[in-house]
DNA sequence: GTGAAAGCGCTAACAT
DNA sequence: ATGTTAGCGCTTTCAC
């Protein structure tokens, strides 16, 4: 492994100097500049990365825990995030919580110890701020806790243009289908709205939730096929995510239950995937790109050491597809 | 930041003590080791992993170079990848080179300076091996590269089976419908093996491709959609990924074409969205799971100056469902 | 404009 | 069973 040193020895100078030219601060002559340039490409040095960290006390990493990489939702988001971060010169260590308390508390540990300078923290479960003290900035989606700023799409309006789009459309008897609405998620927010809206319009309404947010489409299905079993006539379903509609959508192919005519299905994320199935899916658009923007931007701001404002509800859009 | 020494401090010793505790080497009273422990949990305290790091000259960490982590096969991998290496106590550190030789380079730069221990790197398009010197471990996902070890599903079986699949239903008229065959990855082993079953079998067949390996969906739609404007006749699809398989039949419907009755489809992968699709699509299922756990364990095995072997090609699985 | 030297937080001989 | 010390590769203050 070559370091420093051996960059210094060769171009006949000394480390400090080679530093200098590296991190491009204080004078140096055009002369050494060139020479250290060059017997760094000789040699095919990289400066150690971990050294400076040390060093400087920063890491340039910033941390990313999401509930489930896999899940269309948050990959994307994690691409973008990856993409905005590495704009800036900043890496990325990713972790599954996989929704679980235990590994989430494990992960933020694990990242303080590897001295990442800021963490985004998505649909967590853990009410972290109480339960450990960590100093360093951490930005979380989905989920408002004491005391840290957080990120998310307006769940709010997203639940009423739902709602009222499937209304405007003529239903008349409403179902909201997500993810357990236990855990106090922003997410939830969708159905409150949701149900608001149905109930200001006195529109018949009901909803069902999976055990937990697993995020495994069997379960998902499951749910979907249990609407139908259970034979109450719905005519218009609220999808808490893309997925879940589309999970929605085949059962509602094997029931023979024509859509949008017979039963109308709006989903939410607007993933690309969106408009892969037939018929496709009308849907509330998050705004991934721009959450990933924004956050990898005020996780920066508030590693500069910069006040961040602690909401923030990026808007959200009805996208009129197909199956509603 | 609170350090060892504090914790030495505090618990009236030195750091190598504590050191020691920490890593559970040498000999140490139970009552000194309880007594740290203490110590480190009143004091909050982590011990360091930048510094650790410096120290031992290994980083824990794993990079991980993909195409696109929003591609749900790549996320896939992803989750199942960052899942094993947790276990063994390695972090991951993502890259999206989305196919870019020039972001590939910089990443593998980046990736060696902050000294990850071994890179995983999926579908590259960089003769790196060549290109740049690289002393760590590297594993690489379906592509064959000079030198340096990979790991893969058996494409060639793959190829095969669809063919065979799509003729034993009695389709007559071919085609693959895939990304470039142009750029080298193994996964175009996939058609050649395809070709060579129609061939024998005396079946009509042709290929389509996407300009690039875009991973864009809309790609796919339009390529979907200039075989049916085609009007080839074409009665069997190979999809060499899911997603377009999906994006096949939604062209299908479009045009009215029934499948499986006048057109079986069959993709590569079996992600979970297989089944979600009406039809649920048959597909030659890779075994993403396994090349994860492969992959970390063979990098671990490298890590630990094992040799490993170079080629690694993992069993594949027809999964009839009912596109084909 | 360049160098010497201390220090970042930790590990690992080598002592004791 | 615990302490002393050098060193990992880099940055940075202070000299010159």
């Amino acid at each position: 492994m070559t370091t420093q040193k051996d960059v210094a020895k060769k171009a006949g100078l000394t480390v400090t100097t080679v530093s200098r030219v590296i991190n491009n601060r204080g004078y140096i002559a055009e002369e050494t500049r060139k020479k250290v340039y060059q017997v760094m490409d000789d040699l095919n040095y990289r400066p150690n990365a971990v050294a400076r960290s040390l060093s400087k006390k920063k890491s340039n990493i910033l941390g990313v825990i999401l509930p489930a990489v896999k899940h269309p939702f948050f990959s994307r988001l994690l691409s973008y995030f990856e993409e905005f971060a590495y704009q800036h010169d900043y890496k990325i260590m990713v972790c599954n919580s996989r929704m679980e308390a235990e590994k989430e508390k494990d992960y933020i540990n694990m990242l303080r110890a590897q001295q990442v300078d800021g963490i985004f923290l998505a649909s967590h479960t853990l009410d972290i701020a109480a339960e450990m003290k960590v100093d360093l900035p951490i930005l979380t989606f989905d989920r408002e806790i004491e005391g840290l700023p957080y990120i998310c799409s307006d769940n709010l309006k997203g639940g009423k243009l739902a709602a009222e789009h499937l209304i405007s459309q003529g239903c008349t008897n409403l179902a909201y289908i997500g993810g357990s609405l236990e855990l106090d998620l922003l997410s939830n927010q969708r159905y409150r709205a949701f149900a608001e809206a149905a109930r200001s319009h006195k529109v018949k309404y009901k909803s069902y939730q999976c055990q937990l947010n697993s995020f495994d489409l069997r379960e998902y299905q499951k749910l979907a096929a249990q609407i139908f079993a259970e034979k109450e006539e719905i005519d218009g379903i609220f999808a808490s995510s893309d997925l879940i509609a589309a999970a929605v959508l085949k059962e509602a192919a094997k029931n023979m239950i024509k859509v949008p005519e017979d039963l109308k299905v709006i989903g939410y994320d607007d993933l690309e995937l969106a408009e892969l199935f037939s018929p496709e899916i009308t849907t509330i658009r998050q705004p991934a790109a721009e959450i990933a923007r924004k956050s990898v931007e005020f996780l920066l701001k508030a590693i500069a050491g910069e006040k961040i404002r602690r909401e923030n509800i990026l808007d959200v859009e009805l996208i009129i597809r197909e199956s509603a």
